[in-house]
Formats: C-alpha cells, structure tokens, sequence
RNA sequence: GGCUAGGUGGCAGAAUGGUCAUGCAGCGGCCUGCAAAGCCGCGUACGCCGGUUCGAUUCCGACCCUAGCCUCCA
C-alpha cells in the first residue's frame, strides 16, 4: 500500500486517486534565465523518480511540469545580455532539455509555458475579481487580498499576524495588506506585456502555476511537488488563488523535496554557491552517477553536495555495474526482492532502502556468478536490472559503463586491449615481470586490470 | 522573534521499543604467480539531561546545536 508524506497534515497518507486508477499530478518547474543547477536537478530527478514508481504501481499518470519563461529576472537578464527576452528563455529551455536528457528523465506528460496561458490567467484573475478575492491597486497591479482567504498559511503552519510581524518587506502603500501577493504587473515601458482588462502587463509567477493546473488538470487533483522553499508564499498562493477561482477544493497531498547544500548551506544564486548540472556532469563517468547520488537520501531530507560524495556514488555504482558484467541475460526477476524493493518505494518512496535492497541482489549475483551458477546468476543479474531500471538506474551495457573514464582517454580502446593481449602473453609465458609492468603501465594512466576466472581480463578505467 | 525539519559508527545514509540496514573507506581470511575484482568475517553508532518501560537510538519533557522558511529561489 503506496503511503506518501503529505506536507499539509505532516504525516504519511495513503495515496487515493480521485478518479480511481488515474493521477494527475502538478510539479513546478524551472524559471529559464540561466543553466539548471544541482537543486534543479534534484527535484527534477525525484520528481521524475516519484512519477515513475506511481506507474509501475499500475497507476495512469498524468505528469504536468510547467516553465515559467517570463518573469523578472528573465526580463533583466536579457537586458544585461542586450538579448529578446523570448530568445534567452528558448535559448535556456532548450538547455535545460538537454541536462534532462542526460539525466534521462522521463518526459513529462505536458510542459506549459507561463506565454502559452496567458488567456486563462487573465480569465482566473477576473474571477478572483469579480468574487472580491483581488483587486487592482493605485500603481495598475492587480493584487490578492490574502486577509479574504481565511484557510491562508494552513499549508507553512503560518499565521497571518505571524507573518506580518516578521515581515522583511518594505510596507507597499498601493497594497491593502502587506502579503497581498501580485497577479498582474502592470507593464513599464520596454517591457514585454499582454493586453488585459487593465491594462498592459504581465502575469505575476503564482498565478501561472493556478491557471496551468487548473487548464491541465482541473480544480482538483491529486499530487503537487515541488522544493521545500516553494511551500511559502508560491505554494500558499496557489492554494488562495484556486480555492478562490474554483470554490473547490485543490490538491489532496503535496510533496516537497529537500535542498541541495554545499558546506551545509542552501545551494542558491544568490549565495553564489551553486553548481550547474553540465558543469558537474562535465567531471563524471556518466551522467547516472549524478542520479544515483541524487536518490541515494530520501527526497524530503537535505543532502550536501561535494566531490567526494560524487565520488562514493560513482564507486558504489561501478560496484553494481560490476556485478551486472559477464552475467548471462534472459533471467526472471526474483519476486522477493521485487517485494522488498517494492515495499520500500511504498513507503513514502524510501529510495536509499530501495537501493539497498540492490544492493542485496548484487552481493547474491556475485556469489552466483563465483559459484558458477548460471542460471542463479541470470535471474539475480535480471533483478538488478528490472529493479534499477525502476529507479532509472543500470540500463546500460555494463562491459560499456566500466570502460568509461570521466575525463578523454589517454588511450584509446583499441591500443588497451592491445597491451592487455600483450601482457596475457607474457603471463602464458610465465613471464610475470612482463605482466606486472604492463598492468603498472596502464594503473599509471588510469586503467585497472581485473583477471576473471578461466584467463579472461576485463579492464576499466579508473 | 515566529514557524518547520533534523542531530545515527572514519564518511554517506535507512529502519526500528529488545535480533542484520546498506554503501564507501579500514582491518583479517579465502581466492590469485602477485594484484585487482569477488566472497566470508570484524569494528562496543545512535547530541546532552531527565522521565515512561522489564528494556529506548527508537516514546515523552527540558536543554544544546544545525539547516530551512518568514524577500526572488528547486
């Protein structure tokens, strides 16, 4: 039974669908102003995990993740760049799109961009309007009277006055409150804008998300994620804007991933602490070690970033990929380990436990494969692999993955496997000296000699 | 100041009222010409102080510490 934390009431919930069978589920995406860095990459990969793991759960899932390709730091950016503001966030969609290849997430099922709706985020903000929920302040904003929405701050645990009393805002005259929040900029000159009842202006950034949601997935759905930071005000907002719009409830159970911490910091822009994904992909073996290192806590815990963690990742991976090599295919998976995982994704999706159980399979794998039990073998190698799949984990060639290095090769395949020829001669000869300074040679430049049984050699690159 | 998460072995990281997490690193053994890989085994881990309990890392309370949100932010 798939139980899942739901920040609203702080505790695991089961998961019911409101249409039985089917999920509809809203994830906030990126902002396109510059590259996608690791806490981008973090939400998007367990995002990406959690769809996955409700489809092999037999559910039909409808995946929205959104783009917000207009709003004030893309404006500004294309300013410093003398750039059209619409072609650096194309320009930055399209990269994004590639860091998520390489990270081989799944498509999501719509990717509405913020421009694409404009139209029913002008109709959402007339109903907010017309139901006294928002008005248009002396400046041409039109601003949401948070005091108006009475369940406002039950998703943080904040209370109005609360906020009010910490408030590190400058008190905005044209607002009646000072967390009244803005769903329509009026537009200053220069700036890109959209006719509206009020004129020309732009859409504030949370009623993009409402009126996507609601586009896509109607009033009320069932799942909605995105980081920890997100929970206030965006996700607040979006909980006034549509219970007010709709008069229905919104979303059953709301999930927020943990941050991305260097030095145990907050990973963020402003703290100028942040890495890309293609720069730290630029340094991996493979973009999988980044996704492994990503799932190997759970989702809602923080996780601190460094070389050395990548490194522990890209070691344990090499470790499974190892056991997936000189295995025999065409093996059914075990169903007690595909329980045991299956119980770990259940709960709350508990990704490290479910990594363990891999872990268990491919200690079983090894021993098969010393054994000589090939068939063991097989059906161990075919857990691994069914059940990193699910994860996203180990769908490559495991003889490729090993001989993969993380930088350019010294050497080329070919020119190893001839040394490796040439040192299994010199061994045949019991010409061990030989032997050894060859594999010297090549421990040198970054290649590792494993001997397997019966005088094969497999090599890797370090 | 208000609100919310946490503090687990050298490192990373789960579960759990009494028995094993798991991985990386380390040590010993097997295997190997020697290695590597693999397998087997090892290390008195649960922030501090009280309380509940036959028994608490796990439940309760106080305290200390860390992070996050309260402004844009994944």
């Amino acid at each position: 039974m798939l139980k899942i934390h739901n920040s609203l009431s702080g505790e695991k919930e089961p998961l019911r669908p409101l249409v039985p069978g089917k999920v509809r589920m809203y994830v906030c995406g990126v902002t396109v102003y510059d590259y996608i860095h690791l806490g981008h990459a973090r939400m998007l990969t367990v995002f990406d995990m959690i769809q996955r793991h409700l489809r092999a759960s037999g559910l039909e899932v409808t995946y929205v993740r959104n783009i917000t390709d207009i709003d004030d730091k893309i404006i500004e950016r294309a300013a410093a760049n003398g750039e059209e503001w619409s072609a650096l966030a194309r320009r930055f969609t399209t990269a994004m799109h590639e860091d998520c290849a390489a990270l081989r997430l799944d498509p999501p099922d719509h990717e509405p961009r913020a421009t694409e709706y404009i139209g029913a985020i002008v109709a959402m903000i007339e109903t907010l309007i017309a139901k006294g929920y928002a008005y248009v302040a002396a400046d041409r904003d039109v601003l949401y009277a948070v005091r108006r929405f009475a369940e406002y701050g039950r998703l943080s645990g904040k209370r109005l006055e609360d906020l009010r009393a910490g408030a590190r805002v400058e008190i905005d005259a044209a607002k009646l409150d000072p967390l009244d929040f803005v769903l329509w900029k009026a537009a200053k000159p220069g700036e890109p804008a959209w006719p509206s009842p009020w004129g020309s202006g732009r859409p504030g950034w949370h009623i993009e998300c409402s009126a996507m949601s609601t586009a896509l997935l109607g009033c009320h759905f069932d799942l909605h994620g995105g980081g920890m930071d997100l929970k206030f005000p965006h996700h607040e907002n979006e909980i006034a804007q549509s219970c007010a719009a709709c008069g229905t409830p919104f979303v059953n159970l709301w999930l927020h991933n943990g941050f991305v911490r260097i030095n145990e910091e907050k990973m963020s822009k402003s703290l100028g602490n942040f890495f890309t994904v293609r720069d730290v992909l630029s340094t991996l073996r493979d973009p999988e070690v980044l996704r492994y290192f990503l799932i190997s806590s759970h989702y809602r815990g923080p996780i601190n970033y460094s070389a050395a963690q990548l490194a522990q990742a890209d070691e344990t991976l090499l470790g499974l990929y190892r056991a997936l090599d000189g295995a025999a295919a065409g093996g059914r998976a075990d169903p007690r380990a595909r329980t045991r995982f299956g119980e770990a994704m259940d709960d709350d999706f508990n990704t490290p436990e479910a990594l363990a159980v891999l872990q268990g399979v491919a200690r079983e794998l090894n021993s098969a494969k010393a054994a000589g039990r090939v068939a063991d073998a097989a059906e161990q190698a075919a857990s691994l692999r069914e059940l990193g799949g699910a994860l996203g984990l180990l769908q490559q060639e495991p003889a490729v993955y090993l001989k993969r290095g993380a930088g350019a090769p010294v050497l080329e395949d070919a020119e190893i496997d001839a040394l490796v020829a040439a040192r299994r001669a010199a061994r045949a000869a019991k010409d061990f000296a030989e032997g050894d300074r060859i594999r010297e040679r090549l421990a040198a430049i970054g290649i590792l000699i494993e001997d397997r049984p019966g005088g094969a050699t497999q090599w890797r690159r370090a």
